[in-house]
DNA sequence: AACAGTCCCAACCGCGAATGA
DNA sequence: CTCATTCGCGGTTGGGACTGT
């Protein structure tokens, strides 16, 4: 290949000027910040979206100072420090949609978080993980296996009906929770063996489930923890039926 | 009290979709 | 249409908190 002496010192140059910016970038990912947030750092965070809202993650971790990457900030905010997100634990309630609607769409977290106002996907997928995919360890079976899922229907949903009544001192009236038209939930459609085992706590006064509000008294309130709702033994039992 | 094992959750990563130049 | 950038989702992990011995 022949080359003129200028044109062997321009690329020269551009070489030398191609480490330089390589350098420098080198630097600036040094510099990225990860691991925990710090009390300063989630301030500048909310006074940043406060001022000028939230999106643009990567130039907004810029202009506030953040030394993130815009996703770490988008995650910050929207598991964290949103005003309108409710701390912990997840109600009865919060439970039969989540077994509800996994049942239905799988592991479409951010999906079924749409249906529970003030939890965030994150939220959600670790109770599945630490508490639902627990069960199914003990249990030696597998959590996406007929058997589990079985279980969840027939045994742990109605169960779960039967406290929330039991707590509020009237009849839950679970029926399918309906997205689609979350505003009333009715008990005649059910058909399934899970809703009709449900539809034995009905009757007198009841509790619809449909409309979500996160302010709308005892919904949301109480975290029973759904290990409270039977033995191992007792489950065990049940699935040797 | 000390240690080991387990639980829990905040945060990260990879990937595909959406968007814009 | 192509390519680069940004966004959002689901899976995974690190480490602090908790519990049992």
């Amino acid at each position: 290949m022949n080359i003129s002496r200028t044109e062997f010192a321009n690329c020269k140059t551009l070489i030398k000027h191609k480490e330089e910016v390589e350098e420098v970038e080198k630097k600036m990912e040094i510099e990225i910040r990860r691991g925990p947030w710090t009390v300063e750092e989630d301030m500048k965070l909310v006074s940043y979206i406060s001022l000028h809202g939230e999106g643009r993650w990567n130039s907004l971790s810029r202009s506030a100072g953040l030394n993130r990457t815009g996703k770490s900030c988008r995650l910050r905010w929207l598991n964290y420090l949103r005003p309108d997100i409710r701390r912990g634990d997840i109600s009865l309630q919060e439970q039969f949609i989540i077994l509800e609607l996994h049942s239905r769409w799988g592991n479409r977290w951010s999906k079924i978080a749409q249906h529970l106002p003030g939890r965030t996907d994150n939220e959600i997928k670790n109770y599945w993980r630490t508490r639902v995919q627990k069960h199914a360890k003990l249990l030696k079976c597998d959590v996406n296996s007929k058997q589990f899922k079985d279980t969840i229907k027939h045994l742990w949903m109605p169960r779960l009906v039967e406290r929330i009544a039991s707590t509020q001192n009237v009849t839950f009236k679970p029926n399918h929770y309906s997205p689609e038209n979350s505003s009333v939930a009715t008990a005649t459609s059910s058909t399934s063996s899970s809703e009709s085992m449900a539809s034995s706590f009905y009757g007198g006064d009841q509790v619809e489930y449909g409309t979500l509000d996160p302010n709308g008294g005892n919904w949301f309130n109480g975290g029973d923890a759904f290990e409270t709702l039977w033995s191992f033994d007792e489950l065990n039992k049940w699935l040797l039926q």
